[in-house]
DNA sequence: CGGATTATTGAGTAATATCAATCAGCGTGG
DNA sequence: CCACGCTGATTGATATTACTCAATAATCCG
């Protein structure tokens, strides 16, 4: 089994920073099935209402899930960078509400539930690593609604960049200081509750105070910490570890 | 082993809703050990960043997570009914980003972790139940982000009335055309992420419309497919079977 | 009854959405 | 290399929605 698909080694990579995994979990991770498959900007690889038998795991790319409303607009509920299994949750509940779309050209692993449920199985400890993986995801969304509900649009979108980039960062893909966005201002908006509009003229805001610079798809953040603040952004629910004690750097609560 | 406490009854009552346990497992949940602990209105459980090392089961009363901002406004995340866990994520998470508290005077059971991750290691299937009831938690948070995110004031509150009271009748606790809501309007306006002033006049128009009509906490629904309609309301995001294929009555994507 | 929440109302303000152009970047075909 | 057509970014003007502040009425609770 040597030289196993980079997104499933990515994969590997994201469990054990919130896991401990022992050789032959490990293995068991790298061995998993599954079929590639190569996907073009904007494309659907799920829809809402769907029942999958495998879950998504990313390759390469940025992809997206999203709940879309009867007006035609969208709410995207989760940005997922490579290493990310976007449905792990489908393996316990396949129909899902929601669909799954790519921001820009993508590679993407369907693993079968079967394979996933099997190492699940055999491995109790991968069962807990996958679990613990769904509850990072649920930790960010509950902070996306308490920033969708709770914030103006600028520190939401603040929020959002620096999210982003700490988990760009956290995958080794990237820095918090820099990193690439393959999100149009309209997906931000789709992402944080807001009108494509509302979210140019909010970024403009934030480059006239000198918190980000764009050029292109290239997101700067000259003075993170600046960013952060603003945003009101503590990146303790980021960190999922088994049993942590650890305080967050930026940011305090109440 | 007779005579199980009513909230563990109610637990696998919720669990057997999506999932299909055996005798022994059965068993093995009636047999959790606990702490019975009373709460009184308003009472925090748990703080933000708290690290726990049980999980806790509500008895009785509604319970609620909320996340807080800096300026000192909330945001609620889940509304908690009986039966529910409320943060069974913690087994494997156990530092949670958020606060839990209570709406009314409540009862809940402080279940060990140690406790729940015996007997997911015992039983892999129930295991897979723990995790599938946490997924619904987080499918229910996507809801509410697409909610708070893209939706007017007046269907945004209806949707969280159909929602609680779907939730409700399921747990046989009541019927989606009546049912006592412990929430007052700033914590509605908390949960959908509303001023209490605009939940107050958006309520009255509820009212005015025949959709919603209120006494005391009591809450009815004369025509609850109308108000269904009015908040957008599509319940399959609650009904998470482990193999369903189902469709939904009311409501339509897209 | 008295004090404390909670609900309701009104008036004024701020934030965000909407509508409709225009501008800029970028790939394509010729 | 350039004109064309597309998508996405930007701008301006206006309409709505929701928030704020401040007060009053209702209820609750002992």
């Amino acid at each position: 089994m040597q030289d196993a698909h980079i997104g499933l080694t990515l994969f590997l990579g994201r469990l054990k920073l919130n896991s401990t995994l022992s050789e032959a979990e490990q293995a068991a991770i790298l061995n998993l099935s599954f079929r590639e498959v190569q996907v073009a900007t904007k494309d659907d690889l799920i829809m809402p209402g769907e029942t999958v038998t495998y879950s998504t795991l990313v390759a390469h790319g940025h992809l997206g899930r999203f709940d879309l409303m009867r007006n035609g607009s969208k709410q995207i509920t989760a940005f997922y960078i490579p290493g990310d299994m976007c449905d792990l949750f489908s393996v316990v509940a396949p129909t899902v509400g929601w669909g799954i779309s790519a921001f820009g050209p993508a590679t993407v692993l369907q693993v079968p539930h079967a394979a996933l449920m099997a190492v699940a199985t055999e491995y109790p400890n991968l069962a807990f690593a996958f679990w613990r993986d769904t509850t990072l995801d649920a930790s960010i969304l509950a902070k996306w609604a308490s920033n969708i509900g709770r914030k103006k649009a600028t520190p939401r979108i603040a929020h959002l960049l620096c999210e982003i980039g700490i988990r760009l960062e956290r995958a080794g893909l990237g820095s918090r200081q820099g990193f690439e966005l393959e999100l149009t201002q309209e997906q931000i908006g789709d992402a944080v509750g807001l009108t494509s509009v509302h979210v140019n003229r909010s970024m403009q805001a934030l480059r006239a105070d000198g918190l980000i610079v764009t050029k292109r798809q290239m997101m700067s953040i000259p003075d993170w910490n600046r960013l952060a603040e603003a945003a009101e952004f503590a990146p303790a629910y980021l960190l999922h570890d088994e049993a942590t004690s650890g305080r967050e750097e930026a940011g305090r609560s109440a």
